[in-house]
DNA sequence: ATATTAGCCTACTAAACAGATAGGAAAATT
DNA sequence: AATTTTCCTATCTGTTTAGTAGGCTAATAT
């Protein structure tokens, strides 16, 4: 299940791309435009600035900014961060504790294919796509 | 992410369709075979009973037997049923408390078709699929 | 009768996670 | 120097996950 990370932090980009000045947008406005938490965001938002994903700036007429056009921005990579991957079953998490049984799993093929579909599916979409809803 | 329950139900449904002699199957046949804790089982076996997944049958000889062919088993079912459904975001579950945003979500059509896409996936997956691993 | 087995029930725990809230330090701009 | 804003750390409440433990009842086969 997508948690509010990832989702908050997809709608925080949603709105850097549609109020795209050129200049830093403060959080305060974004988290008043949203209906969300500006505290909560503001955790949110530092796993974006370290992967380069939104450029923060400090100080009076500070606030965030995009590095990227929208279409250079994939889906399946913001969620990914926020969320600490995407793996459906946790034998397939990065801290996979090889489970001695998986190699004559009856299921593991298919949570296998299931993370894949889901990888391509959310790699397949940007920013730029969720802006105009009609190509989802 | 999918949970122990889902994934046990199924390894014990995978367990009575490979083990089937037409008779039941106690459950502690099962979980000593999956090494999993019996205990456990029995806590995720009433919801699959009471679906008409399994039949269950009291006393001695009894235990737990399939009531269709491996090919009538869906997966998605399955999975639905124990992990209490598959939607990706809470606004798409069945409590859905209709967000008052969702007219005008650049996320939400995105949410819809990955689950579209997990519905499809998983309901095109049959028990007996799942035990010729190649046809994954 | 006796042994076996599901079915049901309650209670408990330990750990992690979700979804925040709060306070303040550090940086940058005016 | 004052202000704005990011950035960091801590704390909190409630829920979920993944079990463990124990016991009671009903059904069934031998």
């Amino acid at each position: 299940m997508i948690t509010t990370r990832g989702r908050y932090a997809l709608r925080v980009l949603i709105d850097l791309a549609e109020n795209n000045s050129g200049s830093y947008t403060p959080m305060k406005e974004i988290a008043a435009r949203q209906g969300l938490s500006q505290k909560y965001l503001e955790q949110i938002m530092p796993v974006l600035i370290k992967n380069r994903i939104v450029d923060g700036m400090s100080g009076k007429g500070g606030g965030y900014r995009l590095v990227r056009s929208p279409e250079e921005y994939v889906v399946g990579e913001i969620l990914s961060l926020t969320e600490g991957g995407l793996e459906p079953v946790s034998c397939l998490g990065c801290s996979a504790d090889k489970c001695e049984r998986s190699d004559d799993c009856r299921t593991l093929p298919m949570w296998k294919k299931y993370n894949e579909l889901t990888q391509d599916f959310f790699n397949g979409i940007t920013l730029a796509d969720l802006m105009k809803s009609d190509k989802i």
